[in-house]
DNA sequence: ATCATAATTTACGTTTACGTTAACTGCGAC
DNA sequence: GTCGCAGTTAACGTAAACGTAAATTATGAT
């Protein structure tokens, strides 16, 4: 009935990240894990941490707006102005995802359309 | 009847980029002005792969990146090695961009239900 | 003529995101 | 006990993408 829990070296294989990097991650606030003795010992929050940071890295986003953004999925909502602050962080975040899916879509039908363009090519060159 | 020019700092208004920024693209190939002189003159061709480069950074893709594919945009495709090189780097791009758009689905609408939630939040402590 | 403005090259500085030793500790195998 | 291995901290190194400062040049305005 307890938790699961990984090492270090079992995050960084299940990842393919060193474990270098996953201290780098820890030095700067995106995991926090408990210790036994001198060794870390990871929990499901850290995981699941990991992963939202690692999304965030593919979608071009610093280490810092991936903190911040992950700190506040999980921070506290209590106040007006707690609450409002994170509708804006929402918000701001949102426009540019939201540019960036516009971008996302252009580049995508242009190489779609290279492909293809591509393929005819390679037909005649290879038939006629 | 001449095609329209540009200085540096009229691209780097237009861009809101500084004019260290555009020239350090051309050192990486990015840019290629031709000269009036010491003085760089853009052509619409240098315009177009700005505006590429700059979407590309968007999206978070390296300078590299950036002037690999650009380069093959306008590149020579004659032979069939150039082709089949060529579908290669397409495919692969691809394949990383559909990636991303993926991420972007998740965080968006992660985001849209944080918002929601917020909201309603916001109400009930606004007006109760 | 000179003065401000925009452009240039050169070169060193900075931030981000790690990589790479180095030097040490703790543990099970032999 | 010692060997190897996984883990640790500390510290310096590095590549990318510019920023910034210095020294110079060219141009148009007054």
């Amino acid at each position: 009935m307890t938790s699961p829990t990984w090492t270090i070296s079992e995050l960084s294989k299940e990842f393919d990240l060193t474990p270098r990097t996953i201290r780098f991650y820890e030095d700067h606030g995106i995991l926090n894990p408990a210790r036994e003795g001198r060794n870390r010992v990871y929990v499901s929050r850290d995981r699941t941490r990991l992963k939202l940071a690692l999304r965030g890295k593919r979608l071009g986003l610093q280490l810092s707006e991936i903190c911040q953004l992950i700190d506040m999925y999980e921070g506290p909502r209590d106040t007006v102005p707690q609450l409002a602050h994170y509708m804006a962080v929402l918000t701001a975040q949102r426009q540019t995802l939201e540019q960036q899916r516009q971008d996302l879509e252009e580049t995508l039908s242009e190489i779609v359309q290279q492909q293809e363009v591509c393929e005819l090519l390679l037909k005649e060159k290879t038939k006629g």
